[in-house]
DNA sequence: TTGACACGTAAGCAATTGCTTACCAATATG
DNA sequence: CATATTGGTAAGCAATTGCTTACGTGTCAA
């Protein structure tokens, strides 16, 4: 449903900082901005982005727009990251290179 | 200590297919270009930020350079999704809405 | 030694990214 | 009402990305 790559959205540092900083709730683009102090363009375009990508959505109140973390699509990249994780354990790593047959 | 991020070296699908392609053991440039008919130039492109990444080895055999998957710097990856754990998870988003107060 | 194969890498180039400045609409405040 | 605040977004532009073509090096095979 997203029309966005959720590896593209994660990719670039701001906007992982902004998927962490909306863990404390629900914050307006104002705060969001000042917080990394980032103009507020740039961080309307990183929302932009985000909401493609469907990792926040927003909502309407008064003149302040809203973000909320929506982290679902977050699953598939836990996904595809979880078959890897029988790679990174030392006992199948060691495992592995011995079978390999690697000094 | 690798050079590059690793958000950004998996952001694009070509490198992931190549991680993947690795889970078979490792492999020569050759072999992993005509898998994907993607051309020789741009496969050993993406492998160089692999390396860059450390998300891949090289070990020069004869004239080919066989690539291995040393996927260790993904466990980042995985601590930082995983932190975003108890959001996906359906209870949790229900209770969350219900402290928010939102519908 | 000669030719073919495997590979890295530079150069060139179109497409994309990510910022800024500038402008507009909508809402709150006096 | 007039003015300030909040925010989206277009335009412009430098930097980066990702491909191709072209070339050089090292290795195997005849």
């Amino acid at each position: 449903m997203p029309s966005l790559d959720v590896y593209q959205a994660i990719a670039h540092p701001a906007r992982r900082e902004l998927l962490d900083a909306l863990r404390g709730g629900e914050q307006p683009v104002r705060m969001l901005a000042d917080r990394f102090d980032s103009s507020r363009p740039a961080t309307s375009q990183h929302l932009r982005l985000l909401l493609d990508a469907g990792l926040v959505s927003e909502r309407r109140v008064g003149r302040e727009n809203l973000y909320r973390l929506t982290p679902a699509p977050l699953a598939e990249v836990n996904t595809w990251i979880s078959t890897y994780e029988e790679f990174w354990s030392n006992r199948m790593r060691s495992l592995r290179d011995l079978l390999d047959g690697e000094e």
